[in-house]
DNA sequence: GTCAAATGTACAAGCGCTGTCAATAGAAAA
DNA sequence: TTTTCTATTGACAGCGCTTGTACATTTGAC
């Protein structure tokens, strides 16, 4: 059986509500006694019951992931849990995981979610970060919430990175290895990602002095597939591209097989970059040139600054983590080397 | 604030404790009171919070997924925690994620990880599954447990595959395109999967025929760098093998590394395959022959194995659960196209 | 020394649910 | 019909913690 607050309290020689004190962190315990108490606390291995204290103290120290029903092997959520459990580790939060599908009534089936679990916080994935509905109810149902990515204003604390900058970064880099033809793959409609990339294509373009040509602009959708279909379409024109920069690696996948199906050599024939930095940029062969993603970090951060703005019920905040760029084989100087 | 038990209660006009009994699944209340509480209960759109049940019921209704710290993007553990989480759905459970360096003295942290969080069934995935020493402090504490792919036969609930079969398999669709000398890169030593998948090559090569020869068997350790560090190994052979089968599809991938930076195509110099159906063997081109791992349905009967066995406390099981071929353009008949 | 602020104690009342056990049905047996 | 039994249902006491009230004690500034 283990110890229990009373134990702590009777081993201490003090009342439980001074444990209780110690235990939540209130000011008015002088020093020497509370090292006491944490001195009994370590001797008995007490650990408060979660239960008991959500159910007495209205909190329950617990964030809250929702994240869409992931594909197979979605790195992109994998690594984001990594970051929320790491963020939560040496806190008295812990994180629950809930996989949503985001095509329901999301924001109504939230109430249910909210009613068993009591979160005290929430942190929300595209595309939920970017559900005003759902953030409308969440803040009616006052619920302390931070997103990651979002593209809407609505949402008070909002981690991410700086895409526009990175793609332009990606695509400068083509740009400087002599590329003039750069084709791009685009993201799903409706992603903020898809309109930060498409945007930062543009940019590097326009600072090279070179001329947006919307034929070389095709849409995907993140897929594999859709990376094929685009590059098809690409290679397809009458003068198609030198390099083809992909809105996220799976299309550049699909890239890097079309080259293949048609006997075009990477990077010989062909430059190819992604973006995300997902493990199959660096499986693949020739390595692929990409933007690294620092899911971890997102997921960390958004952890934290929601956490502390319950705290602190202050400051919104637009956090920006730093990125890296991962510059590979699959990119090189347009021609046959 | 949502509706709480004793409101349902109120509603349907019976004692809160009858609408206890519905909610768990009671058998001694009569169908029609049952269905005129299941009405209260969507009416007033009630969700019961899981604190107070934890509490009064003295179980926390959560399973614990303990697993290794994975590397970047380990589409294993993810795949797994989907399927722990689909298990989940529509239970009271809910799932804790609990990283756990392999490295340290488990069985003795796992004491203080119990006694945080009271999980009422614990999951174990390799190399934990293996710990015996572990699984033998589980037993002491009375928790109940399953493993996922364990060597040992102490677990008494495990879900696996037929790793071996599934390896015999592959080697044989290599074997039936013509192939002889066929290599193989093992994975680590001490996991089970290295064991099973390194049999069922020989008993591939046993069926046909064809004499083990211990020159073409190589060390990895899972990782892409000790695929192409094998690949480089075997290639170098005064008889290189005219196919790899490599022990999962990241050593694979580091194969195609090292036949690209050779300059051999794949297949026509080497035909290779992997094994687990990591989304990267769809992704690199030519795709991987490779055997798809059924992870999340692993990941799902473990949990429902282990929860059936809190209700009735019988048979310890060994379920096996299919596995899917993946035949794909890595592999081909041996000598140039 | 004196006095207010800072600390500490004791006790009781729940938080929302389930376990125990007694009470009440309704059905079968006499 | 009455009795006996079993299947249903209800009353009530906690689960372990936090919080509020009311009061006792210490501390340090004057």
């Amino acid at each position: 059986m283990p110890a229990r607050i009373e134990d702590v309290a009777a081993h201490a020689g003090v009342s439980t509500k001074t444990v209780s004190r110690v235990l939540n962190g209130y000011p008015s315990v002088r020093a020497r006694l509370r090292a006491r108490i944490e001195a009994s606390i370590r001797a008995l291995n007490y650990v408060p019951n979660a239960s008991a204290r959500s159910l007495a103290g209205n909190r329950s120290y617990l964030v809250a992931l929702l994240y869409d029903n992931p594909m197979a092997g979605s790195s992109y959520t994998m690594e984001l849990i990594v970051g929320v459990l790491q963020a939560c580790k040496g806190t008295p939060y812990n994180a629950v995981l809930h996989p949503f599908d985001a095509a329901d009534d999301l924001a109504a089936r939230i109430d249910g979610f909210v009613a068993t679990h009591r979160p005290d916080a929430l942190v929300l994935v595209p595309p939920h970060a970017n559900n005003a509905e759902l953030l409308q109810r969440l803040d009616e149902l006052d619920i302390p919430y931070s997103t990651i990515s979002s593209r809407l204003r609505q949402s008070r604390i909002d981690v991410g990175f700086d895409e526009r900058r990175a793609a332009a970064e990606i695509v400068g880099h083509l740009v400087s290895l002599g590329h003039r033809r750069i084709g791009h793959i685009a993201g799903l409609k409706g992603h903020g990602a898809r309109t930060w990339r498409l945007s930062g294509y543009r940019d590097a373009l326009r600072k090279a002095g070179i001329a947006y040509d919307e034929s070389l602009v095709v849409d995907g959708d993140f897929a594999f597939a859709s990376g094929v279909a685009g590059a098809r379409a690409l290679l397809d024109r009458r003068r198609p591209p030198t390099a083809i920069f992909a809105a996220n690696d799976d299309m550049a996948c699909g890239v890097m097989r079309e080259a293949y199906e048609r006997g075009l050599a990477i990077p010989g024939d062909l430059s190819v970059c992604g973006f995300d930095g997902t493990p199959v940029s660096q499986l693949i062969s020739p390595g692929l040139t990409t933007v690294h993603q620092p899911c971890r970090e997102l997921g960390c951060l958004a952890v934290q600054s929601v956490l502390q703005s319950i705290r602190d019920s202050a400051a919104p905040q637009q956090a920006r983590v730093p990125y890296r760029m991962h510059l590979r084989a699959s990119t090189a100087a347009p021609g046959k080397p």
